[in-house]
Order: structure tokens, then C-alpha cells, then sequence
DNA sequence: ATAAATTTTTACCATTTGGTAAAGGCACGA
DNA sequence: TCGTGCCTTTACCAAATGGTAAAAATTTAT
């Protein structure tokens, strides 16, 4: 049997490291790094701190892993722009998507936005080995579907900075948006309209 | 004398709060409001911790200040949106100059986002009284101006959103920025080209 | 120059926090 | 049922951190 046999994880490890990430979700995505404690994680996952330390090596294990594991379901819109589909149709419906994951996994989108605010000390190398080379290819096929003239000639670049940064501002801004707008009112139905809207016109014209 | 003589500052006071100043904008932008700590901004301004606190009452005291002082500088460009100018120029100048501060105060961007992101916890009543207010103004303003036929019927407070997200998200997520775009590689310019035509085509359309 | 006021330093302290050691409890296969 | 290995708790600890007391140094006003 090879070196590092990594053994079936029982019954018991499965629930627990999920109870873990919960916690640790909710308290790292509200507090960030260092304002999260071991001791509010474990309160929050009904562990005691000494058996969240049985299961992770410490507090940036658990950090990078959860970043880790989310990283994919973040990706996972982007990686859905379809080659084969209308261009505007593609763009449009990564657009909704987006949207969509600010709205309903905003602790996630407020993870990534601490971590990038204060420079990454832990996810740049995910980022340069899994956002920069999906981040090259959707840009590229921006760009060949420029050249084949079904998409105005835009900078593909700032382009999917702007999609990224006016959807996920709907999670990452929430306080501000609820202030602004009301706490009880949802904005998740104009603002798809008025994002469509604004992305729309640039693809078309 | 009344009550609560204010007494003006001295030199050395001035000096001193200032240094202050330079060094907690650093260190809170940089590590947020827990991971900053008052040895390290003591440090940066070169003053021991103790006289840090001769002059601010504790950490939250410097954090709140430097926030609501900030806040003013923050809020000029939707200020100086003008009811008498042309809707379109006058809008798409107030991107221009969000974009212009994100790329010349960057650390103030963060030092917002980062207290935002966690539920602004001691800046909501600056949000309501300062922020709100001018925004349901600038709203109004909007509305007017697509009343009268001179704008198209977009969404004032999502199309304020819309501008707020893609200009500071240059200064917020620099870092991802730079490891997609490189480091040395100034965005700036076709950012600007980029939102410049984005906006241009809803506003016109 | 000198007293008064302001500023800075030295020496602490209490709490919080990430983490550990080791004993005890528990489940499960033989 | 019994023992082996997995899981959990109790009792700690060292370092970091926000903050204080009070003496020492320095500036300012007279």
C-alpha cells in the first residue's frame, strides 16, 4: 500500500467537518480572518475548540480549505459560458447567474471579497493556478467572437470586471444596498432588470 | 466659557494626530478593523503605543474617526453632480471621477469595503445620515432628468450601484486585478476607455 | 529663568486567543 | 463481550493585545 493511504473518512468525520465549515463559513464571511475565533467557530458548529483542532490543523487550514472548496462552485458560472452558444445570449446569461450566486450564497461572495481586500495572503496561488487561466480562456473566446463580428469590439478584460463587480456588489455591499434602499425590500428583481439592460446595450450596439 | 470648551490643537497635536491618521488608514486598509492592531499602527507612525492613546481614546475612537473624517472626501464626487448640466456629461463624469479615486485613494476604498463587508458596524449611522440622504437626492435628480426626456428610463439607484461597483472595484480587488492583468500593467486607462463606453450606451440609448 | 501645562516613556496588567497534553468515553469489528 | 482505535473533554499554556498608572521629559507662557 502506497505512502499516504487517505483512508475512507468515517460517518462521524463526514458530519463533522461539514458542521465545521458551516461554522466557519458564517463566522470567517461575517468577521473575516482575524476578527473570527476559534471558540465563536466552534460555539457555532456545537464543537468544543479542542475537537475543531482534532479535525483541522488550526485556524488557516480551515480557512484555505473552505476557500479551496468554494472556489469551484464560484468558478462554475464562468465556466459555463458556452463556445458554442449566441454570444450576447452567453454573456447575458453568465450575467443572471452571477446575480443569482450574490444572491443566494452571499456569505461565499463576502469570503472571497475579505480575502481579496486585504491582498490574498491565502488564495493567491488558487487564483493564479484556477481564475487566471479560466479568466485567459473566456477572454480569448470573447475576443475570437469579436473578430467573427457578433459582439461589438469591447475589451473583454474590463468587461468581465464589470459583471463581476456590479452582481457580487449586491452580496459584498448588503449592509450599504439595505440602508440605501430599505431593509426589507429585495432588490434582486430590478436589479436583474436593470443589469440586463445595461449589459444588453453594450453587446448590441 | 461654556461647557465643552474645544480648545484649539496645538502644533505638536496636529502633528501627532496626523501621523496618526497616515498610519491607521495603512494598517485598518490593509488587515481590516481586528486584524489591525495598535502596536502596529503605533509603529508605522513612529510614536509609542501609550501615545497613541494620549491622543485617541482606544482603538475604535481612531477607526470611527478617520471613517467619518474620510467620509466627507468620499462622498465629493456625487456632490459636485450638477442639476444645471448636461444629465449624460454630468453622469459620466461622476465616473470619471470615482474611477480617478479609486486609482488615487485606493486605501480609502478598502477602508470602506472592508467595514462595509462586515455590516458596517460602527459606520450605519454615518450611512444614514450622510450617505442616504444625498443618494435619495441624486436619485430625485435622475428621476427629474428622465422625466423631462433627457435620460432613458434606467433605474437611478441601480444604475448608482452599477457606478460605484465597477470604479472601486479597481481599487477593492486590486489584487486580483494584478494577478489577471499583472502587476505592472496600469489598468487605468482601459478601465476608463471601458466604463466610458458602457455607460455612454445607456445613457444614450 | 521658572512654574505650569503638555507630551512621552517606562513598567505594568487583564483578557483573549490559538493551540496542546493527556485522560476519558464511545463505537464497532472479532 | 472485549479490546482496539476513533472521538471528545478537561485542564492547561504562552503569546499577543488593548489598555492604564504614574513618573519623566519637554514645551510654553509669564
Amino acid at each position: 500500500m502506497p505512502d499516504g493511504a487517505p483512508k475512507k473518512p468515517s460517518r462521524i468525520q463526514r458530519r463533522n467537518r461539514k458542521l465545521i465549515f458551516d461554522a466557519a463559513l458564517d463566522v470567517f464571511s461575517r468577521y473575516g480572518y482575524r476578527g473570527a475565533t476559534l471558540d465563536q467557530i466552534a460555539a457555532e458548529a456545537g464543537l468544543s475548540k479542542p475537537n475543531i483542532l482534532y479535525y483541522f490543523e488550526g485556524k488557516e487550514d480551515i480557512h484555505i480549505t473552505l476557500l479551496s472548496q468554494l472556489m469551484d462552485t464560484w468558478l462554475d458560472p464562468l465556466v459555463a459560458m458556452n463556445p458554442e452558444g449566441e454570444p450576447a445570449d452567453e454573456i447575458l446569461a453568465y450575467v443572471q447567474r452571477k446575480l443569482d450566486m450574490a444572491r443566494d450564497l452571499p456569505r461565499e461572495s463576502r469570503l472571497f471579497a475579505g480575502e481579496i481586500l486585504q491582498g490574498a495572503p491565502r488564495m493567491r496561488p488558487e487564483l493564479e493556478g484556477h481564475l487566471k487561466p479560466l479568466f485567459d480562456e473566456k477572454c480569448a473566446l470573447i475576443r475570437d467572437w469579436i473578430a467573427q463580428g457578433r459582439l461589438p469590439p469591447l475589451d473583454p478584460q474590463h468587461l468581465i470586471f464589470s459583471i463581476w463587480s456590479t452582481t457580487q456588489h449586491y452580496a459584498d455591499f448588503e449592509t450599504q444596498v439595505g440602508v440605501l434602499l430599505g431593509v426589507d425590500a429585495d432588490p434582486h428583481a430590478r436589479a436583474s432588470e436593470h443589469l440586463h439592460r445595461m449589459f444588453s446595450s453594450i453587446l448590441k450596439v
